[in-house]
DNA sequence: CCTCGAGTTGCGAAC
DNA sequence: TGTTCGCAACTCGAG
């Protein structure tokens, strides 16, 4: 077994492209003790964690089964291949290091707790197989230990803040190409028939019952849809994401989103690319901007990277407690687009159809289900969300279903999207529901949002009698979102008074105050800054 | 030319 | 990156 060359091993996880990325090309650029490059093995594990653990719908996971094949058609183009391995990461690697010859390892940096966890736990197991480890901080534009760093070791809490420490960092540095050829030495296809790309039917999917696919994976993909968002400059530098509709039967935004969650496009190809379209004249600002939607992504990123429990309410200290029902019917009803609200609805069914619906959807559904309708946590949808969404990335989910349900960042919860006269300000007569609501494709235009108003009669001609051919709504928004705002208010009185006392009192045991560097690998860090990450919060209201 | 009323637009306030 | 309401100011066609 020994006999195999000795390799460099670069581990895909999220970064799933050649172009920009650094971790990939210290693989191909590494030498041995001869002064020679090695054979390259591009490695993609398939954790049991993603199974098990995670949701992962159907779309997600031929996005990942197409990205996966896109990524060995470009290494088996430059002589390699992709080297796809089952099994958990800590009982796969050491029999890779020992049987592959392995002699550096790299991969890109994450923040995920998970993550984070695992690579402390394989940079060890590296260690004592005495092979070198390299990371590299390319999924997001900025290193985020540097941002927490140049904001005094705490995340920024709000945007503007965000923005303002960014601003003081150096400016990113130029995307890296992606290599065209390989050192003689790294090419080679080792074990030809082993480790192949996963198969739709080996990860579970039957490709017959899953619609057609619109937003396909990998980074062939990922830089069309990057050349075809900034194609329009005029559009790119006047864009305004409130400005944007959420109901277009075509997306009104670039949908570049899935790319960059999987890492199929670097932002800072993104970044660049955007930043030299805005210099050829006036455009818009963050936060409303495109510029500003990566901007919302670094932010998320930053203090997601630095918040305990940050997808959790529960030992979150920058979550607001809320008294949230639990409610599996509600539930069931709102995942499935059976709300009796056709806005709500359609919504929901695009989701679970395509994998992809518009940021201010995202607000609507959101809204509905947590603190405007349903009162449901927004850990609930969180949950669906990460199921069914292609971009579902760890941290903006989170992050986002926080500001939504008003539970951090965001806190004027008065003010609730209406499920029926939202949706009306971009799409008069319905059009989108139409398309994902079928049912109501014959419904007069004065009642196709709020299809419980109309007559029977209307009802019967149009062929869908509410309560039969589709739901009755299963609350009353007009009633209800008012007892929602107050409960809301009582737990943010709640709130209030439990941060005092608690603050009060300041006898919390997490005082540690470990200023440790920020390539510090080692996992235990944190709580250091959470006891002024919710002083922050309170001086919000 | 004026007056009236219906309809619109824009703003601030309250929830 | 809310909705609704009331109010004032305005437009415009009818008479």
């Amino acid at each position: 077994m020994g006999t195999n060359p000795e390799c460099a091993v670069h581990w895909i996880r999220k970064g799933m492209r050649l172009h920009d990325n650094p971790a990939l090309l210290a693989a191909i650029n590494f030498k041995n003790e001869q002064g020679k490059h090695v054979l390259l093995k591009p490695l993609y594990i398939l954790d049991p964690h993603f199974r098990k653990f995670m949701r992962v719908g159907p779309n997600r996971w031929r996005f990942l089964q197409q990205s996966l094949e896109d990524l060995d058609k470009k290494f088996r183009a430059l002589g390699s291949r992709l080297y796809i391995v089952r099994g958990k990461p800590e009982e796969v690697f050491p029999d890779l290091f020992k049987t592959w010859n392995m002699k550096l390892l790299t991969w890109e940096y994450d923040i995920e707790p998970y993550a984070k966890k695992r690579d402390v736990l394989i940079e060890d197991m590296a260690k004592d197989n005495k092979v070198k480890v390299e990371q590299h901080v390319s999924h997001t534009l900025y290193n985020t230990n540097l941002v927490l760093k140049a904001n005094g070791g705490k995340a920024p809490m709000t945007y503007q803040k965000l923005v303002s420490v960014l601003e003081s960092l150096p400016k990113p540095k130029p995307p890296l190409d992606a290599p065209t050829s390989l050192p003689k030495e790294c090419q080679g296809v080792h074990h030809p028939v082993e480790h192949l790309v996963p198969s739709m039917e080996e990860m579970g999917l039957d490709g017959a019952t899953i619609p057609p696919c619109k937003f396909p994976g990998g980074e062939t993909e990922a830089l069309k849809r990057l050349n075809k968002s900034l194609a329009n400059k005029e559009w790119v530098r006047k864009f305004e994401k409130p400005n944007t509709a959420p109901n277009s039967l075509e997306p009104s935004t670039t949908v570049l989103s899935p790319y960059l969650k999987f890492g199929c496009l670097s932002v800072r190809l993104f970044y660049h690319e955007l930043k030299k379209i805005l210099a050829t004249g006036p455009h818009a600002k963050p936060p409303v901007s495109l510029l500003g939607q990566i901007y919302w992504r670094e932010f998320y990123y930053v203090v997601g990277s630095d918040t305990e429990n940050f997808d959790k309410m529960k030992g979150n200290k920058i979550c607001c407690q809320v008294d949230w029902d639990t409610n599996e019917k509600y539930l069931e009803a709102w995942a499935h687009g059976k709300t009796g609200y056709p806005f709500i609805d359609a919504i929901m069914r695009q989701l679970r159809l395509e994998g992809w619906i518009h940021h201010l959807a995202r607000h609507a559904v959101a809204c509905f289900l947590t603190r405007g309708d349903l009162y449901l946590s927004w850990e609930d949808g969180q949950g669906v969300f990460e199921e069914l969404l292609l971009d579902a990335d760890w941290a903006m989910n989170a992050g986002n279903w926080m500001w939504l349900s008003a539970s951090a960042f965001f806190h004027q919860f008065f003010r609730v999207y209406s499920p029926v006269a939202f949706g009306k300000k971009t799409d008069k007569f319905g059009t989108y529901i139409k398309k994902y609501v079928p049912e109501l494709v014959k419904y007069p235009v004065e009642y196709i949002y709020s299809p419980w108003e109309a007559p029977l009669s209307v009802q019967k001609t149009a062929g869908c009698v509410i309560g039969l051919d589709y739901p009755r709504r299963i609350v009353n928004h007009e009633e209800i979102h008012k007892k929602n705002i107050a409960r809301l208010s009582a737990a943010y009185k709640r709130n209030k008074a439990n941060n005092a006392s608690q603050g009060s009192s300041s006898s919390s045991p997490s005082k540690k105050s470990s200023k440790s560097s920020p390539a510090e690998s080692k996992a235990k860090r944190k709580s250091t800054t959470q006891t002024t990450l919710s002083f922050s919060k309170k001086k919000k209201e």
